[in-house]
DNA sequence: GAGCCCCGTCAAGGACGCGTCAAGGTCGGC
DNA sequence: GCCGACCTTGACGCGTCCTTGACGGGGCTC
């Protein structure tokens, strides 16, 4: 479980990015000043550093320049959108990667996976990796691999896909499923669920007619098997 | 590549400057004293000196002079603000450059692509290169070269490049490269994409038709393939 | 065993997104 | 003030994807 700190001096922004990222199975730590920021990653380094440029003691980039001097953590930068000198001036002192405000969480968690894994960090936490003995499916960069051949899906079959495969081994039911891919109000669309899922099987599926990890629990639902 | 030496005694300082040029892939000696310095430059001649002013044992002048009793090699002294004469003297004794402190990373990289410019060193090592079988560019001098021609990319066209480029191989959404390029407000805009995409290609790629490098992702967003 | 329900399959239509081209409009340089 | 480079905007054709309907089969109930 990695551990990240995260230096933001806005308290409920820092709060939103603990909570999210915790949820994601993260060990998070929050300050709110340069200076807590350093004390903090030497007394428990981390294994990523999340920082705001705008501090209000010292500037985020002493941050990071007080952090290289001893450190290789992967930094990534929060930047409001029209500072790009400070940007550039942020990568200049060995930031890895920045994400310019306003940001969409999964977009934040697809650079921390991605700066984990280019420190060769172990990121066990819900990995975009899905394995079966059939094929292979990267959800962050919507990638799927069957017999070492890409396959291409649809974004609603992505859609259904990541609503299915978010709950290994357990069952997830038909109208659930209808109302997190085609929202609200479309509970009784069962034609869908029934085509989308023939359209996954014949790509994905080593025998479509007889699927081992697309199943359906007739009259209740689907679920997926790795 | 360029060799550098680094004559810091300040450890935290010298490996941020470490760090940093080999980020931009120059090979980098780092030492602490003055006597080790002129050792390392016998030893492994380097193309290019930077020699803080002051050091523990000898002066930083000292250096300066104990190269150039037998090498041409280019030097650029650090020091600091208030030390007016002992940069003058640097210079006399034939110093080629000098950076006040504080400085910030690019000024230096520019000072020592400059110096090395000057001193007529095979300079290859410009920041940090993106190739693919196509085309080469260079992020940082925001040169683009295609057939070992240079492409001319006009600012958007680079901004667009770069938000991709940032993360080889994986998927980065339409939304997401409108709010970086032309910023939040625009993500409906996804003509700019088009265009702009097929401006790329038709500078870019082999074959502009069938692009193999900026792959759209129909409905999803685009992805870089090195 | 007949009827019903649920599921899988197929095909056709229409809508939407993408690539392309071209025409204004704006800004800065000469 | 003119000219060129660049950005914005609109229109059009094409291909893909979503939606929808019809059909058939298997299992369960009666």
């Amino acid at each position: 479980m990695p551990r990240l700190l995260i230096v933001e001096d806005e308290s409920a922004l820092r709060r939103a990015l603990t909570i999210n990222l915790k949820a994601r199975s993260y060990e998070v730590e929050g300050v709110g000043t340069g200076a807590s920021a350093l004390r903090a990653a030497a007394a428990n380094p981390p294994d990523l550093v999340i920082v705001d440029l705008g501090l209000p003691d010292l500037d985020g980039a002493d941050v990071i320049a007080g952090l290289r001097g001893w450190s290789q953590v992967p930094i990534i930068v929060l930047s409001a959108r029209d500072s790009q000198a400070q940007k550039v001036r942020a990568l200049d002192l060995g930031a890895d990667d920045y994400v310019t405000k306003p940001f969409g969480m999964d977009e934040l968690v697809a650079r921390v996976r991605a700066a984990l894994r280019r420190a060769d960090v172990q990121d066990l936490a819900v990995g975009p990796l899905v394995t079966t003995p059939s094929f292979t499916l990267d959800l962050a960069a919507k990638r799927a691999v069957r017999n070492g051949a890409e396959v291409r899906l649809t974004p609603t079959e992505w859609h259904l896909v990541e609503a299915l495969v978010r709950h290994p081994g357990t069952l997830v039911s038909g109208a659930q499923l209808l109302a997190e891919v085609w929202g609200p109000g479309y509970e009784k669309e069962t034609n869908y669920l029934r085509v989308y899922f023939a359209q996954l099987r014949r790509k994905l599926e080593d025998s479509p007619g007889r699927p081992r990890h697309f199943i359906t629990e007739p009259g209740v639902g689907y679920r997926f098997e790795p």
